[in-house]
This record gives structure tokens, C-alpha cells and sequence, in this order.
DNA sequence: ATTATCTATAGATCTATAGATAATGC
DNA sequence: ATTATCTATAGATCTATAGATAATGC
């Protein structure tokens, strides 16, 4: 019953969320990590978490680190992705904005763990994550660049150094559901109209979030197809 | 000249920002913990940040929780002052609210270190930091209070679920220094202004920040005084 | 006498490797 | 034969304590 394919038989049962001990790592280390922190977080307590024993898990990881960096890559494709298609659509900046942070806020807000306090870790700040940071400080760029674009095509005068704030409010949903352990809708709406009204963006946000819903699923539509 | 009063000479000259070993112990603790955490910062490389020998630490600190407690104490303390003061006084929410969050984040952003990133380590979910964790939402709540009063008192509609933003707006100010270095002026500003613009404030921002600094030092001499 | 440092070390980790074992699949 | 697990352990930490030492201050 425990038993999937070829391999040793595990001392006790599957527990975990995912059908390959790989995931079932990843899993209880996206639990660990986020709650306990990275370096407090031992690979024994992750091989408990998943029912094997600690030298096990050097058998689908070769480091620690190689763990985490995983968790890391599979939290920001997603966004990363519709950044990416978004670069190229002809809708205005603006929905292309709002798009991207509910898009992106709503995945930090879903997932099963609040794998975004991963970004937070201190760890992360050396070398064995550059290319981490540079992947997210590439997100971060595609934000602002659609914020200086709405502010362009608005024709308004703009908020100087406004510009960052899109990405950041996005990023809160993080520190709020640390500390309340969920985000209403409520507050994940507030939060991506702070975005566009903190840029001194005086449209109507109603309209904005209808063309941005149709831009999300015709980009997906694009997406999967091309 | 290295030798300030009793106790046998240090190995090493002082190289720390403070008067005392405690000073000089927490300065190097700052430094550290907010750029490699908490966990992966041990207290052998606390001792050699400071000159000194990993033993001699404990005769300051108890344990190294209590160096880390320490820092958040003193990190957090102002800011919650100032909320208390600005609870009893008659001023409009929206002025107090944002005399607040602009001491706050002026505060965060000139810190020798960016100990407001304290505030983000997994550790602090442990029952060891359940005072702060206390502290800290005290202080959010007041920031909440005068959101929602800034709501009320304007008469507009306000938005729902916006009142969570002051605060986490504050906050960004944290990961911009992480990321960016520092947080430009502009920056600062945009981000009080967009504490109230995210609740669906209506009001004149300029004289609204005029009317902060004279209360931020009204309240400073009643503080001082009374 | 008091204080702040030092040296030395106990005991508890923690990561990663070596090599054995028990399944499946050819 | 291949795979996924297991047991055992090396070597490197890390925190905290015990007790010696070298200053100052009375």
C-alpha cells in the first residue's frame, strides 16, 4: 500500500502531499522553512516531516540548499511567466499592471504554504541565490515598468517614486498572512487598487478590473497555445 | 587607551559603535542578524565582530535569545511611544496617521543597520518572542484605529479592507532597504501619501503634512515634559 | 572586592558520505 | 540491474558553563 515502485519500503507510512517523495520533500520543507526559517529548519526535521530517514533525503537532493532552490524556482514562475507575456500585449499599461499583482497576489494568497516568506529568508542573500535575486529583481522591473507606463498613458503627472509601489503591495500579502494567517478578498482587492492609486492613477478601477480579467485569459489562452 | 575601567584587557581593540560591551555587543548583533538571520549568525561570530571571545558574550546576555530580544525592544520602542501619545490627542486621524507613519518609516530608513528585517525572522514565531509579537501588533492596531478613523472623519466611503495598508506600507520600507540599500526620499514620501490614498482619503496631502509636522512636535515636547 | 575578560571544554547538535538492504522490473 | 530506502558514522559545528586571570577601585 506504502509501496509505489522499486526502492527499499519506507519504516513508516506516506503522509505528505504529492505522488513522488521529491514533492513529498518539498512539501514538508515549504512547511519548515516558512514557519521555522531555513537555518533552523535541520534535514532531520524535514525527513521526519516526511516519514523517511535524514540521509534519505541526500538520495533526491545532493545539499540542503538545493531544496530550498528548488521551492524558490517553482514560487516565482508562475509570475515570472506572466511578466514575460505581458511584455509583448498592446492592452494598456495600466491593465497589464492590475493583471499582473491580482494575478501574482492571488497565487502568494493560494498556495498551500505562504511560500512567499521564502523571498524573506536571510539566506538568501548569498551567492547560492544570486540567480534567484536576479530572477525576482527581473520581476520587480517588469512592475515598475508597467507602473511608469500607466503613469505615461494616464497622462497625470505621477508620484515621484512611486514607481516600486505596485511590486511592494504585492510583496505585503506575505508579512499579512504571516502574522493573520489569511488575506480577505476584501484586503487582496485593496491592495492591488493601492497599487495603480499610489502611482496618482485617477481611472476607474471597476472598468480596469473587467479589462484586466479578459487580458488574464487571453494571455493564458496565448500562454498554452503559442 | 583600549582599557575603559575594571576587568581584564580585551585581546583585540574596540572596533564598535557604542560606550559599552552591551552597546558594542548589540551594534555587532544588528549588523549580523539582519543580514545572515538569526539562526545562521552564531554567537562565535557575534564575539569576533566585536573583538572579544565567544564566552565572554555571556557575561552581558544570558542567553543569545536575549540578545536578539534586546534588539527588538529597542528597535520598536519609539514607535509605539509616539502611537501612544498621538492616542489621546485632538488632532484629525488623518493628521495623526500620518505624523505616524512618517516618523516610523523616517526611523526604519535611518537606522545604522536595517534592523526593521528583525521583524521578519522566522525565529520571532517562537513563544520566546510572544511579548514582542504582542508590541508589534499593539502597534498595528493603533495604526488600524486612526485608518479607520481617517475614514470616518473625511465622510467618504472608504475602501474595505484597505485599513491593514498604513502599516504594511510602512513596512516596504524594510524590504526596499533590503533589496535597494537605501530608500530614496521620493520613496518615503510616496509611501505615507499612498497610506492614505489606499483608504480612498481625498484630502490636500501638502497641507496634511504640514499639519503632521507641527503635531509630531507638539507631541515631542508633551513627551519630553509631561 | 568587583568586574570583564580569558582558556578550556562538555554535550548536543547538524550536514553529508559510505555502504548495506529490500523492493521492482527486465 | 536499478532504485529508494535503511543503518552507522565522521567531522564540523554550536551554545553554554566552569574556572582562571588581570585590570580597577575601595
Amino acid at each position: 500500500m506504502t509501496q509505489l515502485g522499486p526502492g527499499r519500503p519506507r519504516l513508516e507510512p506516506r503522509r505528505r502531499q504529492g505522488h513522488t517523495p521529491r514533492a513529498e520533500i518539498l512539501d514538508a520543507a515549504a512547511e519548515l522553512f516558512t514557519t521555522k526559517g531555513y537555518g533552523n529548519t535541520s534535514t532531520r526535521a524535514i525527513a521526519e516531516a516526511v516519514g523517511i530517514r535524514q540521509a534519505s533525503l541526500y538520495h533526491h537532493f545532493a545539499a540542503k540548499d538545493d531544496i530550498l532552490d528548488a521551492l524558490l524556482g517553482e514560487t516565482i514562475a508562475a509570475a515570472v511567466e506572466l511578466a514575460g507575456l505581458l511584455r509583448g500585449r498592446p492592452e494598456p499599461a495600466a491593465v497589464r499592471l492590475y493583471a499582473l499583482a491580482r494575478f501574482d497576489l492571488e497565487q502568494l494568497c493560494a498556495a498551500r504554504w505562504n511560500i512567499g516568506a521564502l523571498y524573506f529568508l536571510p539566506e538568501l542573500r548569498g551567492d547560492r541565490f544570486a540567480r534567484f535575486r536576479l530572477r525576482r529583481d527581473h520581476l520587480r522591473e517588469g512592475y515598475e515598468a508597467l507602473a511608469a507606463g500607466a503613469v505615461a498613458e494616464a497622462g497625470v503627472a505621477g508620484v515621484p517614486g512611486a514607481e516600486v509601489l505596485p511590486f511592494r503591495l504585492v510583496e505585503t500579502v506575505i508579512n499579512i498572512r504571516t502574522d493573520q494567517g489569511e488575506v480577505s478578498a476584501d484586503a487582496r482587492r485593496a491592495i492591488a487598487d493601492a497599487g495603480l492609486r499610489s502611482l496618482g492613477w485617477q481611472g476607474d478601477l471597476g472598468t480596469l478590473a473587467a479589462e484586466a480579467d479578459a487580458l488574464t485569459a487571453a494571455v493564458r489562452e496565448q500562454g498554452a497555445t503559442g
